[in-house]
DNA sequence: ATTAGCACTCGACAGGTGAGAGTGCTAACG
DNA sequence: CGTTAGCACTCTCACCTGTCGAGTGCTAAT
């Protein structure tokens, strides 16, 4: 529905955009290498773009603004995937690697070098511990009485929690619970475990009564919902923005990371898919109705999966963005699903 | 050198000021209750304050505005401390309380609720690990060839690590040589670790080499210096005072909360203090001069400390925010060094 | 010593003006 | 017929100006 030309002005008109912040009038598009047109044809057609509903004017005679729609057009068939250079790649990777180890480790890591590399607000959902396979389960003597029960995985310790416990269990007996817990719970997800503890309880060949209570806390502990884990980096980057040069517009903007749920929502939504991009009011969310949210999903083995994405205007350079989302998360897949721990 | 009434209308002013945050008149403070003088008196002797350096005009017939001197004198001599309510002491006590277990949950815990209570932006630093005793150190298999290490106080986890282990180390030889190593460990902080293991290597009775490679990972690990952990609650609490509804201001204030080691630092210059209010330029960092700092000390155990502080304008409710901090300051003391650990 | 009175200063605000950027329309051109 | 030059028009923004009010400092009276 759109010829060659209007394709071309538009894609024009928003790269500038991008650049400026600042509507886009006829005579910067016309004066650009490879448009051979004057001002007054390319109103023309920004005059259709407009009535098409791709462009809006702030008031007459300013330019042109891209609407909400021409970004969807943009990133649904003009945007190119570059690839990053070495250089980049080598930076991001280095800066994440560096700190591999836990699982925190590297999110915190990612979600950092995410921003800033994009300049933008970067978002990072953890894995769910849920779908991740238990390794191991250890129990830990503290004190008197106190155990720290810990859960182990390929990355590291996903849960621990204190709990109480006879006072005169041994560390021996510990560490032969331990062992049982672990032959039981081993391979298992956590999503899993509840299932797995009521056949524990009818196999008991212990003490039933002194280990009785420890199981049942021990159970709570491990299927308690943990709060959804979101990282952000860079929360203040869009101050760097001239459309959040106004203090309203950013204590808005900087509400929405105050709830980590819904943000951890929000992210989930785009689902599985590997790149998702929502631009402006397709977010759903009042606060973001000014931003895009692109999103890509990484996984951890074979079925943990997380979500990173970064929060921006809608006039966000979609090419950069895109481009090392894709590469990051499979930086962050490889890391956190390889058993690369020798250092 | 200051006369009693001079003395009544600085205060009078800076509580009108810390109230509005607008410049303060002769008019307004005469029309005061238990003012008792008219407003040329009132002029006088602000000017005669101004001259001391206690006062500023922001020009020529504005009102006038308090000094960082001012501010000085006030929280000295004049600050008079109250006592939460009980409905307050609370709500603060229960808030941190509820998530008590991990160090680093009450810690969060507590940035939270006291950025919430004083409405400014509050900062607390995570004891440094160095001086807590270690009550155990356990080794556990992950996977051939690694194993988590995880040192345990009376806190809970403090430090976990993934080691590479010789991965025909059986689990029951880890869980020996975590016995061991709870041993000539337990007892002692982590800043001593590293002459213990000198002691260690020589004593050794179990094959040196295989040991003497888990040693050195677990020496570097311990005695690395951790970053800092510090924990910020509130970030744009801040962009609620007029004094930064400027983008630019509000910016620079933010700058100083991206480098964690710098806070760190800030913050503990306080010393062993039990209070310490630090005004304006008193801070030494540029971007801090026009605000202020109030930090306390909490302790864990016997060795641990932390500090807990919260920024804001010069302009503070010192009152409210000091007595806010002590109560806090105990609260947090108490759950980390109790050993009161049932639920 | 205190206060009333008054002239003075300065910032905030409203209204007015001109420049500049950009538009839409029309008529001319290849 | 598509393209373009020209032009009148619109709207914002920056700047200037005058007025208003808050607050001061000084002086003289109490």
């Amino acid at each position: 529905m759109l010829d060659e030309r209007k394709f071309m002005i538009l894609r024009a008109i928003i790269d500038d955009y991008i650049l400026t912040a600042m509507p886009v009038g006829s005579r910067t598009i016309s004066r650009k290498q490879g448009v051979g047109f004057s001002p007054a044809t390319i109103r023309n057609e920004m005059s259709d773009l407009e009535e098409l509903g791709y462009l809006a004017q702030p008031h007459t005679s300013a330019g042109r603004v891209p609407s909400d729609k021409a970004y969807r057009l943009y990133v649904d068939s003009l945007l190119k995937r570059d690839e990053l250079t070495e250089d980049e790649k080598l930076r991001i990777s280095d800066y994440i690697s560096r700190r591999a180890g836990q699982v925190e480790d590297v999110i915190r890591a990612a979600a950092d070098i995410l921003a800033d590399e994009t300049q933008y607000t970067s978002v990072i959902v953890a894995p769910r511990i849920q779908t991740l396979r238990i390794k191991r389960v250890q129990l830990v003597p503290v004190d008197e009485g106190t155990a720290l029960m810990i859960v182990v995985t390929g990355a590291g310790i996903i849960k621990d929690a204190l709990l109480s416990v006879p006072s005169d269990m041994s560390a021996e007996n510990l560490y032969r619970l331990s062992e049982m817990l672990t032959n039981e719970l081993g391979g298992h997800s956590l999503s899993e475990v509840r299932q797995i503890f009521a056949g524990v309880f009818r196999n008991l060949s212990i003490n039933r009564r002194l280990l009785g209570g420890v199981l049942k806390v021990m159970e709570e502990k491990l299927t308690e919902d943990a709060p959804e884990d979101v990282v952000i980096g860079g929360t203040t980057k869009l101050l760097n923005y001239p459309e959040y040069s106004d203090i309203e517009k950013a204590k808005n903007f900087l509400s929405v990371f105050e709830s980590k749920d819904r943000l951890a929502g929000l992210l989930k939504k785009a689902g599985g898919m590997e790149i998702s991009i929502r631009i402006g009011t397709e977010n759903e969310i009042e606060q973001l109705k000014d931003c895009s949210l692109v999103t890509a999903t990484y996984r951890v083995g074979q079925h943990g999966r997380g979500t990173l994405g970064i929060i921006g205007p809608t006039r966000m350079d979609y090419h950069r963005v895109v481009t090392i989302m894709q590469y990051m998360g499979g930086v962050i897949s490889k890391l956190l699903s390889g058993e690369n721990y020798e250092e």
